[in-house]
This record gives C-alpha cells, sequence and structure tokens, in this order.
DNA sequence: TTGGAATGTCAACAAGGCTGACGTATTATA
DNA sequence: TATAATACGTCAGCCTTGTTGACATTCCAA
C-alpha cells in the first residue's frame, strides 16, 4: 500500500486493487447506516418503519402514481407493500383515488398531514446529506453520483432516471 | 436546471440544491440494491441472509474478533447476533475460541468453508465494484468516497477507520 | 469473598420481506 | 358478447432479522 501515494498508484489503477475496493464496500455499509439513521429515529416514536419511508417518499415524489408503478420502484410485492399502503391510509397519511381512464387504478397522493411528515423525514436525511456534500465540495459530489450510478442493475438504473428529471416542469 | 450546465453552477453551489439533494438521496437508494443485489442472490440458495454475509465479512476482515466487537461494527443487539452465528457456527462456517485471558470472551474466526463462501460472496461484490470503479474513474472514486465518509456518523467513521488499514500488517 | 459488571445464550415477539391462492372490478381481445 | 388478461386487495403462512427479557458464566474490585 506504499504505492498508494505515488503518483502512479494515486493516478492510475491502485482503485482497482481489492483493497481499494473492500474499502469502497464498507464505506457504502457504515454510511448507508448513517444514511437511514435519521428518519429511522423520527419513525421509531410513531410506529413506522423504513418501508413506510420508502412508500411516502415515493409517493411524494411522484403524486398520483399507481400502486402497480410503486411496486416497481420499491422492488417489493403488492402484498407486503399494501400492508403498509393501508396502515398509511388508516392513519390518513396517503390517500388512493380510483383511476378516471382507468378504474381498476389507484392512484396515490399524499394527504395534508402525509405531506408534513414527508417534510419532517426528508428534512433530516436531507440535512445529513447537505453537510456530506458540503464538506466534500462539488467535485467529490460528482465522482459520487457516477460511482453510485454504474453501481445501478440498468433497469435500477432507468427507473432511477425516470425519476431525477420530474423536477422540472 | 438549466443553470447546471454552466460554469457557475457546476462548480458553484447548485450542488446543494433541494433538487440536488434528494438526486443524492434516490442514487444511494438505488445503489445500495445494486450492491447487495449479487450476495443476495448467491445467499438467497443457502437458507442464509444479509445478516449472515456481514457476519462472515467482518469476522474474515478481523479474524479472532470477539462477538462485542462484532455486535458494535454490526450495530445490532448480540442477541440478534447470535442467532446468525449459531446456525454459521452448525454449519461449520464459523469457529468461536474460548478467550484465553479472559473467558467470557468468544473468538471468531473462519473455518475453510467458511472462507470459501466469504470469498465466493466478495468476489461477486467486488466484481460489481470495480465495474463501477472502472466505469467512473479515479477522480469520481475519490470523491465518492469522500461523501460516503461524510455521511457516516461519528463513531461509525471510527470504526471504518479502525478496520480500513488492517490490510497493511 | 462477595457483589457488580461484562460476556454470551436461550426464549419469545414484531416488522417486513416472501409465496400461494383467491375474489372482484375493469379492460382488452377473440 | 363471451372470454382472457390486468390491476388491485386480502387471507394465510412462512422466513429473516431486528427487538426485549431472563439467565448463566466469568472476571474484577471493594
Amino acid at each position: 500500500m506504499a504505492e498508494e501515494h505515488s503518483p502512479q498508484g494515486g493516478q492510475g489503477l491502485l482503485f482497482l486493487t481489492d483493497e481499494q475496493l473492500r474499502k469502497g464496500i464498507e464505506a457504502m455499509f457504515f454510511a448507508y447506516r448513517g444514511f437511514t439513521a435519521d428518519p429511522d429515529r423520527i419513525l421509531a416514536d410513531k410506529d413506522y418503519g423504513r418501508a413506510h419511508h420508502r412508500a411516502i417518499h415515493f409517493i411524494n415524489r411522484s403524486p398520483g402514481t399507481t400502486v402497480n408503478n410503486l411496486l416497481a420502484i420499491l422492488g417489493v410485492t403488492k402484498q407486503s407493500l399494501n400492508r403498509v399502503l393501508r396502515s398509511l391510509m388508516q392513519d390518513d397519511l396517503v390517500q388512493s383515488k380510483i383511476g378516471r381512464e382507468d378504474k381498476r387504478e389507484r392512484h396515490l397522493f399524499l394527504t395534508g398531514a402525509g405531506a408534513v411528515l414527508e417534510r419532517s423525514l426528508s428534512d433530516a436525511q436531507r440535512d445529513r446529506m447537505r453537510m456530506a456534500y458540503r464538506k466534500a465540495g462539488p467535485v467529490a459530489v460528482a465522482g459520487f453520483r457516477q460511482v453510485l450510478e454504474a453501481m445501478m442493475d440498468d433497469d435500477m438504473r432507468r427507473q432511477y432516471e425516470a425519476l431525477r428529471d420530474r423536477g422540472r416542469s
């Protein structure tokens, strides 16, 4: 590992050694814990879990999305999602409306209360992300995103990219 | 978002907008799925789960570590870890030896079979990481690691850093 | 030497994944 | 129009992996 500090090592292929890769793997492991820690704390009080957070996040991101859509994004079964949605609807955080064109579909929306919770969750998560971004700087952030995107499976990346430019309208 | 391509936007503070932060959050979400997908597939056959993988990884990383040590690194309760360790020991993938100085402690090691499984799991994960690294390049990788490290809690980062230079000896 | 702290084990429970089977609208098609 | 396919909901039962509680063993310090 002495080569790490040589110009060749730093700029060359050192970042592909097993040791470097292992560090990347461990960094992902620990960082993901940090990434979910704040919302988890908020949710623990309310008898909700990470599954509820994910549903709320993506309903907020794509209001009116259908159950099937959400299923695909979250990568879970409808039975599993249904359990979560049922409790969210009972607690009036999420509302489902029967489709106008296709009445089989249910379009999902956050209620006012749902939006409030979503905001508190994403504020917490964004605060941490903002801190990390600020600490690392824009060049690092660009690299961060590049590597993450390269780590996704093709179908995940398609969903991620379908999402990423929604904010424009 | 048109500013993204302007020099100011790219180099300036655009990376701190809510929209950029949200993209980072979603990138983490999808990338983590990719990150765990390959080992998950291997483990699904064998009646093991992600928890077993994590235990095997860190026992391999720090042979002879104690249960308490592992607890702290994995961030779970000892009861939860114990279940995983018990099944790994029954299947002769992990071996525990009573401490010589402190007989309360159990020191954990991979058996030959355990090392084989570890290798197949980490090969799969490293392959994906290598691909992503290669695609993104060394500058991006440096940024990736910087941001991840900035996202960790302080105590996680301490554990991560305690681990990161083990390979040297 | 004895009581408290540390370490690890066993038991029971909950969340949240999964599969399988089935019911009910609704839409598409033969 | 009859039939098939789709979208969704639900029931039942399973597994993994987290949790707390209770307890045995071991060590150390008062």
